[in-house]
DNA sequence: ATTGTGGCCTGCCCGC
DNA sequence: TGCGGGCAGGCCACAA
């Protein structure tokens, strides 16, 4: 499910994992286990231990277990919402099921104080990673610097939003961030990446940064101000234009004709 | 190397 | 009420 966004305020529920020993690892669902990891391996590097830190990286969480080289990623596909003791933070998902229901626990952690964390995940496209590889993830888009979002656009021949949504070239923007900055910056989501003018670029980072921060400020990247009419019928929120709906990048886009042109 | 496509997996909502 | 189709905020393997 969730974007940079929801990952972020994960990663703060995370911190509620932190400095509490483990006593057992859930890891049952094979599917749900990346990069060959296997439950063998997550009971021997955890079990005993404890996290030290809870970091992030796009849409990877990344938990640092103590006094140790090793680290638990946790990915949250679509619709993967992570809950710590029973979730004093319910956070509303869309395309998720609202329902707890236990049998969308795809993995869990028990710690030795009672205190559990489970990823809870219906649609399963998350997963869970001991020392995930993170050499393929582009510097996270929160604090993006210009130079770094130049560089990611630099030579592209993809179309723009495409290039935004590369977790190799920038790390964390998914189709709503994309949607929303895009329409804030007044850039079309089909224009070749490559050819953004100096201004446009330097538009579209300070619009892509200021968004990710109001989104998180709203509590979701679903609380943008495009959000409501990403609908087939939607009209652009300033001009009322109808949207163009189309796939970019493998993801349906919504973008004003009027506005977000080249 | 870069870019695009299909598929994974499951739940929900709409229209018939 | 039941059913099929389309849709979904992500990612990975593969093809051109």
């Amino acid at each position: 499910m969730p974007e940079l966004v929801e990952v972020e305020t994960y990663r703060r529920e995370a911190e509620r994992m932190l400095h509490r020993k483990v006593s057992s690892v859930v890891a049952d669902d094979g599917w749900f286990l990346k990069e060959a990891t296997s439950p063998e391996a997550l009971t021997d590097c955890l079990v005993g231990e404890t996290f030290s830190t809870a970091r992030r990286i796009g849409k990877l969480l990344l938990l640092d277990v103590h006094d140790s080289e090793h680290v638990l990623g946790l990915r949250f596909g679509m619709t993967g919402r992570l809950v710590v003791d029973g979730g004093a933070v319910i956070q509303e998902l869309l395309y998720s099921s609202h329902r707890q229901d236990p049998k969308f626990v795809r993995f869990a952690i028990n710690f030795v104080d009672g205190g559990r964390a489970e990823i809870s995940d219906p649609r399963r496209l998350g997963g869970v990673a001991l020392d995930p590889s993170v050499k393929d993830l582009g510097p996270d888009a929160a604090d993006l610097s210009l130079a770094q979002l130049r560089a990611a656009l630099h030579g592209s021949q993809s179309p723009l939003k495409a290039r935004l949504m590369d977790q190799s070239r920038i790390a964390g923007v998914g189709n709503l961030i994309a949607d929303e900055t895009l329409w804030k910056a007044k850039l079309s989501p089909v224009q070749l990446a490559g050819t953004l003018s100096a201004a446009q670029s330097k538009r579209l980072h300070h619009t892509l940064v200021d968004t990710i921060a109001e989104l998180q400020e709203r509590g979701g990247s679903h609380m943008g101000d495009l959000m409501s009419s990403r609908n087939r019928d939607g009209v652009c929120p300033r001009c009322g234009t109808a949207l163009s709906r189309e796939q970019v990048g493998g993801r349906t886009s919504y973008w004003c004709p009027a506005e977000q042109v080249q």
